[in-house]
DNA sequence: AGGAGTTTGTGAACGCGAGAACAAAACGAG
DNA sequence: CTCGTTTTGTTCTCGCGTTCACAAACTCCT
């Protein structure tokens, strides 16, 4: 707690619980909004969804941010946590592909009350570069390695076309970029060290499906 | 392959090979569409970003669909593939909340091209009520109920503030839908039986955060 | 027909994550 | 100060998913 020492926060976390630590950073600030000022395990598990062994597992992981018999401090923890995933500080955020996805997520306000700051918006298209969207104008995709290399731009999302998804990608990794949320329902392909996350909307419906047709069927 | 009888598609397959099978799905219509008459489970594997021996023993839950020295049949493997999700059939679908990620649902394509089709969309907001998006027309929330039941929906898409999410859900789960995708920051509750998703790309970029503090810090 | 080469389908080993169960720690009452 | 209560942090076990490795099966060529 009294110095960033470099392996004070190093220790690996699961990627099963480093994917729900967000998922409690956010039931940690609907308590805090709702005046809670301190829950136990069983609470914030109840308001995350999820079991209270795992979430306490899931801590445990982090320190050991709790006081036995009482539970833990909202604000502490959810400040611990922000840490830990890196939401104190700002990232830079591109996006790619200013159609109907990518306008919705331009305007979307859940990017930066999380610390993600929209920084450019993309588009190949020149009909599209006269468009001003949540105050942030569209400008041509290759002013890309400018912007990235301007404003150390670490994260972009994707929302072209598939077909476009492996070239915008490689250009986004080859002036700097190393981690990409990908909406485009298209397998890409990065170098090492380079995160690559999708977001397929007609994969989750698929599955929704699968499980609704065996519903039927054992009916 | 003869008759479909009650057994012959009820193995339980494996939650992490349904998650799967969407995506070879979309990476044998592409090869299709390239000309591609039979591939290797080597082919797919690279087409759909994953391990060979993963994909083989994620085919063999469905049955033996391959010819060993061969490979598999790319248009056979593929509607084989489709039968099993379900989406050889028609699922209609409802979208609750017509605002900015909403209306780039609705504009969607991929959905009718996969087997979805848009039924209705509806918002709270009056003044939502006269607008025309794809070709549907948004209706008052309070038809819910009646579109549900008279054209069977089972699935129901939420793209509403995180605030009414569970509002919407109950209500949904009380006129007969039983699977949900929600876009909604918010963890909802359901009964027994009724299946929801989450999309939530606060989330997945927090993750992608994480990873790239890590990236700074090692470096 | 037979053998060489290919590729599938699956048995087995391994590692990770989920959940139950419990010991350690804090707090309050008396 | 001591005891009982509450709740955390951790250990242990089990099951699932991933991957390797190989036998079975098919094709093609001679
Ligand atoms: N609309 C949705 O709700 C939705 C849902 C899920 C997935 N998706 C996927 O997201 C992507 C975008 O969807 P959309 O509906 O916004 O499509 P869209 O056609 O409305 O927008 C795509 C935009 O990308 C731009 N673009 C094309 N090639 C480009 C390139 N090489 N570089 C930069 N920009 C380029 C186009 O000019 C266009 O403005 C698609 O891959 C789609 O499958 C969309
Ligand atoms: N825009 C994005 O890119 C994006 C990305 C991720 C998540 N989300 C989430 O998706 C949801 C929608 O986002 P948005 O940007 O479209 O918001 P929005 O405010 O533009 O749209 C919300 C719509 O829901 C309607 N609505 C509100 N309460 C309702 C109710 N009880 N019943 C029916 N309709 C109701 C509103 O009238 C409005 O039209 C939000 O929860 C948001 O956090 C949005």
């Amino acid at each position: 707690m009294t110095a960033r020492s470099s392996s004070e926060t190093a220790r690996d976390i699961p990627e099963a619980t480093v994917a729900r630590l967000p998922v409690y950073l956010r039931a940690l600030t609907t308590l805090a909004e709702g005046g809670t000022r301190t829950c136990s395990s069983e609470d914030l598990a109840a308001a995350a969804g999820v079991n209270s062994a795992k979430l306490r597992k899931d801590l445990s992981y982090l320190g050991s941010y709790g006081t036995r018999g009482v539970g833990y401090d909202v604000d502490y923890l959810r400040y611990q946590i922000a840490r830990e995933i890196g939401v104190t500080q700002d990232w830079p955020v591109v996006i790619v592909g200013i159609g109907n996805l990518g306008h919705a997520l331009a305007n979307y306000s859940g990017f930066r009350s999380r610390g993600f700051r929209v920084v450019a918006l993309l588009d190949a298209d020149p009909a599209r570069h006269d468009e001003v969207v949540a105050g942030v104008d569209v400008r041509p995709f290759d002013d890309l390695e400018q912007i990235v290399g301007d404003q150390s731009v670490a994260i972009g999302v994707i929302a072209t076309p598939a077909i476009a998804a492996q070239d915008v990608a490689d250009r986004m990794v080859a002036c700097g970029i190393t981690s990409i949320l990908n909406f485009a329902p298209a397998v890409i392909a990065v170098p090492d060290g380079v995160d690559v996350r999708k977001v397929d909307l007609s994969i989750e419906l698929q599955i929704l499906a699968y499980h609704e047709q065996r519903k039927a069927q054992s009916a």
